[in-house]
DNA sequence: ATCAATGCATAACATTCTTATGTATATTTG
DNA sequence: CAAATATACATAAGAATGTTATGCATTGAT
């Protein structure tokens, strides 16, 4: 089972921030890998949506990056910067927040 | 504190549905109020979100609508039909199967 | 060799909100 | 009682954020 799609919507950077705070760097690919196997595939981020989101992220400062040659191949790895750590925990909070008040709002009889 | 606007993306249907699997019938402004009442003003429907959602949902067979007056005033009820109740379960488990995936990814290290 | 996986990227399109605006009635408050 | 606030609907322009499709190139597996 995979979630509909507009469920991610408003989460990604958020998981971007997330597995970047917990990892010294990452690269997109990865990303996109790492999410799958957490999930036990639940949630599949599609390249469309990761890589500009990585690009926003990056030209907002809150991330760096680094390119790599792997053989031929270029592996761009990001980290977060001094700002990207401090939003990192603040839109972890909100969303582990939001999450619990969801799932209250879903548990409950509101009758 | 009220959450970023992107987070409620793609989880506003979910909501109606909900409130509606538990209240015979709504209209659109005590949809509004019983969502900032039960997250504590965490989380506030707009009109221009709410009403095309109400349509849609309609449109889609899923809800029915029955107008009436209070005094001048027009109030439009919506209850679930019978494919609404059934939506509205399926739409409500996946959400909060999505939660807790993601909940779980929030919580974990995952380096 | 061929196919799948790795790894990046962008563009057209779709969806789903926000913000702004409009209309009207009912209630509260100074 | 006039004015402000709350109730109650609606829609349109624009922003944000994703999907799908496409493209290119390298590397590993059968």
């Amino acid at each position: 089972m995979i979630y509909s799609s507009e469920l991610i919507k408003g989460t990604l950077k958020t998981i971007v921030l997330k597995l970047l705070s917990d990892n010294n760097r990452m690269y997109g690919y990865e990303i996109t890998q790492k999410v799958k196997e957490l999930t036990g595939d639940k949630i599949q981020i599609t390249e469309g949506a990761l890589y500009p989101t990585l690009h926003a992220l990056e030209s907002d400062g809150l991330l760096t990056v680094e390119t790599e040659f792997i053989g031929k191949r270029v592996r761009k790895y990001y980290s977060l910067s001094i700002s990207g750590k401090q939003k990192s925990q603040e839109k972890i909070s909100e969303l582990a927040d939001f999450m619990n008040t969801m799932k209250y709002l879903l548990d409950i009889k509101t009758a």
